[in-house]
DNA sequence: CGTATATTGTAACTTATCTACAATATAAGT
DNA sequence: ACTTATATTGTAGATAAGTTACAATATACG
């Protein structure tokens, strides 16, 4: 168990990630982008976060806030947001594949434990 | 950049980690640990988080989070708080390691581009 | 039973976030 | 300059989430 210690914490980071989920607060910080203009994003239909219930708070996961992150850079560069959002899906897909990999690795590894 | 998909996924995710940090509330739906329970702990000494300014609330990064995780699985098991806490902190040392190198080549790998 | 350890309850308060309105700014076209 | 569409920001009044500081209870063990 402790020799394969290395990718079995890479492994569990991506399982946990799934899990990870913080609040517009904490996703401005991170990205740099005003809460204000992360709501309006959504509003938009742009990007989306996880509503857990009725009359609760948003909350953003690894690939919620990725999507900021890259729609940001790509309206810094100068795209409009509309084609900025575009070329992301497209970035996007390739990145939700990846993490979808990553995440049935870390559950077969545990299923042998 | 295309054929290192999978790799950077992973650097980016550590790195990612770091800045990723969620309220008590969060933590608690992820561990399953009771929110009053994890601040009991914090007031022992058990388990750290970090507090951003003066007068703000408790964030826990992934490091805080797997802690809590590990000690609530020794407890479960038998140990009274304080040997869980003891046995806990030996194998922090080893992620917390761990943790420091995968961050380091994710700023490598940055550093290159 | 007594004592240490562990957990839980809650009132009163602060911080974070929400919606729903409106205002302003910026760019492009005519 | 005026218009129109796009993008962003401001804010009041609300609810949700988290805080501290008190106390109560539970559980284990000599």
């Amino acid at each position: 168990m402790d020799q394969k210690k290395g990718t079995e914490n890479v492994l569990l980071d991506v399982d946990f990630l799934q899990k990870l989920v913080v609040g517009i607060g904490e996703v401005s910080e991170i990205t740099g982008v005003p809460a204000r203009k992360i709501r309006y994003w959504e509003e938009k239909g742009i990007i989306q976060s996880e509503k857990e219930g009725e009359g609760t708070t948003r909350r953003y996961n690894y690939l919620n806030i990725k999507k900021i992150l890259l729609i940001q850079e790509l309206v810094e560069e100068g795209y409009t947001l509309d084609s900025a959002a575009k070329k992301v899906e497209d970035r996007m897909e390739n990145l939700n594949e990846a993490f979808r990999k990553l995440a049935t690795l870390a559950t077969d590894q545990k299923d042998d434990a």
